[in-house]
DNA sequence: GCCAAGTTATCATATAGTAATAACTTAAAT
DNA sequence: ATTTAAGTTATTACTATATGATAACTTGGC
């Protein structure tokens, strides 16, 4: 077994039980012991145990006949308790359905997360995918519009190594894994207060989103909309959708108390 | 320390760890470590250490003035894996989303999560609550007209147990506490193939709600829809949403593997 | 019907979490 | 300002608890 850390307050159980629970994705939705042991590096008697455990208290779902585990309701509660504990969330809610329904396309509410954007709130239109429905979805902050309007309104340097060091990733053949346009696109934003990408995540989707401020003028989260690029162009968008983007945005306060970054250890990535 | 299972395979550690997550909750959003000790019921050293890693983990957020903890974003990312371990979202995902556009009212995919009704999918239209906007909320079967559609499903017998022992709870007044008031309600769904609550989780709330049900006729889950009783009578239910939500009901296949209940042992309540 | 792969159960051992205590920090009170 | 209390971090000796190897038992594939 590889040591973890060698400090006297960190309980190693608990870290490998967290594992089990982060070993499920997009792609392993249900786990059998053996594949838990493959994925999480765990040997086979500490997954059972722990595996085990978890479903005992109701964190994991167990098939009978395949004994193949998946994840349970609990993680859904886990979530509601999170949407309470933000105080963003409540304060943007009603604005962002608002929103929605006056635009009629899909509206999110977008916080930073370490190095990558999460999409907290969503309120989909028609013709979305599927994993654009589903909140928690996390993508690389540099990847999205709404990464790029949040660093917009950081300071040049934290801005610039940002730019620099955080993960790219490829979703379609028009990704811009780039980081010169990447900055460039980041200076407009800054210039003009919001950010418009073309086809980054999905093709012949355009995502715009706006920064939600706080009084010193530094954002850790965005509103953002992501329509088609066969239904919109940039004019109408820039007539029917930015000015409501805009004022939504700047409607919600944000949560005044965070001065700082949110400290995000061990959400790298 | 109180022994909580004379198992080997159990990992009491672990599901220590799990007691401080679900120490979190709509009430307590942030909490210090002498209050997660009074809460969880363990005690001081075993909080600092337990916290202390979820911490490190990333799956507790601490606020470096305050020194207290609170919900992570990785909470949320838990749900995101969640949702796509569960193969009725993505069959129900698009067809609630035609839905809430066709209403132009909130639309609700509703679970049965134990003895509780777990809303895993919502699509908030203007004029709901807060909590109703939140996926994860979960509410006494019972009090739900998505819970009385779905057990008006299930064999005479499994019924009247489930009306006779699971729990109620007060939401407003006029919230039914009376189970037989309860079973008649049942017995009508039965009938009609959808339920009707008026007032129960929220003053002027209507709740309509059909079950999706499977090849055997029984459900497990429902489309559950919202609106306002200043807006909507009896009437313009009955002849404006009903149609659209029997429709959308059926039109969602359900999970066909699952023949027997989910097995959400530790979810009591 | 057999074999391989995977899952459950058992158990001696020492590692790794425990709980008590002490050192330190912050906020409140006089 | 100074003191006090409440709460948080750090340390340590102890032993309860998690460990991992192995064995018994299922299940499904051929």
């Amino acid at each position: 077994m590889t040591k973890i850390k060698q400090n006297t307050l960190f309980v190693g159980t608990l870290a490998k039980g967290l594992r089990i629970l982060r070993a499920f994705d997009e792609t392993h939705t249900d786990l059998s012991l053996t594949e838990l042991s493959a994925i999480t590096g765990l040997d086979k008697s500490a997954v059972q145990r722990l595996a085990h455990t978890l479903h005992l208290e109701g964190m994991l779902d167990k098939d009978p006949t395949t004994r193949r585990y998946s994840p349970s309701h609990g993680w859904l509660r886990l979530a509601y308790a999170y949407y309470w504990s933000d105080p963003l969330i409540a304060r943007a809610m009603p604005k962002l359905i608002d929103l929605s329904q006056r635009l009629g396309e899909t509206v999110n509410l977008a916080q930073l997360s370490g190095q990558k954007i999460i999409y907290t709130n969503r309120l989909p239109g028609t013709r979305t995918t599927f994993a654009a429905t589903l909140p928690g979805r996390t993508v690389p902050a540099l990847c999205t519009s709404a990464g790029q309007a949040i660093l917009a309104t950081f300071p040049p340097q934290e801005r610039a190594a940002a730019i620099e060091t955080w993960p790219l990733e490829r979703y379609t053949p028009q990704t811009t894994m780039d980081r010169a346009t990447i900055a460039e696109e980041i200076d407009r934003a800054a210039q003009i207060g919001h950010s418009i990408s073309h086809d980054q995540l999905i093709l012949n989707e355009v995502g715009i989103a706006c920064a939600i401020r706080g009084p010193d003028g530094r954002a850790w989260s965005a509103v953002h909309c992501s329509v088609s690029s066969h239904h919109w162009n940039d004019d109408r968008i820039r007539a029917e959708i930015l000015p409501w983007l805009h004022d939504t945005a700047n409607a919600i306060p944000p949560s005044h108390e965070r001065t700082s970054a949110p400290h995000h250890i061990g959400l790298k990535a």
